[in-house]
DNA sequence: AACGTATTTTAGTATTTGCTTAAATAATAA
DNA sequence: TTATTATTTAAGCAAATACTAAAATACGTT
């Protein structure tokens, strides 16, 4: 890092140290969370999550007809927001059966809610 | 693209027809959006935008103090973030302050709240 | 004008990510 | 057991991303 030259004159110290404090404390958080938005945050991916907010459940052949992936892409993606807890899958046969974790139903819900309107070109 | 000798016979083709115009209409929007949620799915971004929120205002300075980094990455990864309505500046005198855009602060809510309990081990 | 402070921009590099192709695993049917 | 259907995994490459270092811009003070 440059030598750190800047530190504003009337910089409030109190509230910069208040600042460090809760980003040491918080850290693990922080990237843990990052992670999880970073996944949501690939357009493939958001289609995903919307489509099983909408279906409740569908299966890696779906999904690939559906965005007109190949079935090994879709796969991928799948298998990182099932490692991440955003997804659970159900088997019935052959088929495996995905669908979005609770947890990520509730965190997702404000940006579900836009395309649900799409409303987004009014209010973001 | 693969041949896609997928579709499974039991497919519900209904289902995946609805989904595939719902993936068409919304394509931009999901575009959108997901490029928003990858702004906020990264860790230095993600602490950025907490502190704003707790904080209200800091500047390049002062973020760059707190997270231990180089001032130029603070301030590209700003300029992001204020390109994508994340963010929005009120200079004063030479010192430029950034804040969090209403929208973001509702959007990103439930995130937030997550890292102000730090409860993300029971929760998530 | 010249200098100092605050911030942005540009260029270059190393790492990460998303997709393709091909091979592997798993369940069911013949 | 062999074949078929459904899905995952591994290897490789092209594109995107985050950071560093250095130069440029902008405002304020002397």
């Amino acid at each position: 890092m440059e030598n750190n030259s800047c530190i504003r004159q009337q910089a409030d110290v109190e509230q910069i140290n208040r600042c460090k404090d809760t980003v040491t404390e918080l850290n693990e958080t922080f990237d843990y969370l990052a992670n999880g938005l970073s996944l949501a945050g690939n357009s493939v991916r958001l289609k995903i999550l919307y489509l099983l907010f909408e279906e409740k459940r569908l299966c890696v052949c779906d999904l690939s007809d559906i965005l007109g992936m190949n079935i090994s892409a879709i796969s991928q993606h799948l298998r990182k927001m099932k490692d991440r807890n955003l997804l659970t899958t159900e088997r019935e046969a052959q088929t495996i059966f995905y669908s979005l974790t609770t947890e990520y139903e509730l965190l997702l819900n404000p940006f579900f809610e836009i395309l649900d309107k799409d409303n987004i070109l009014e209010t973001i």
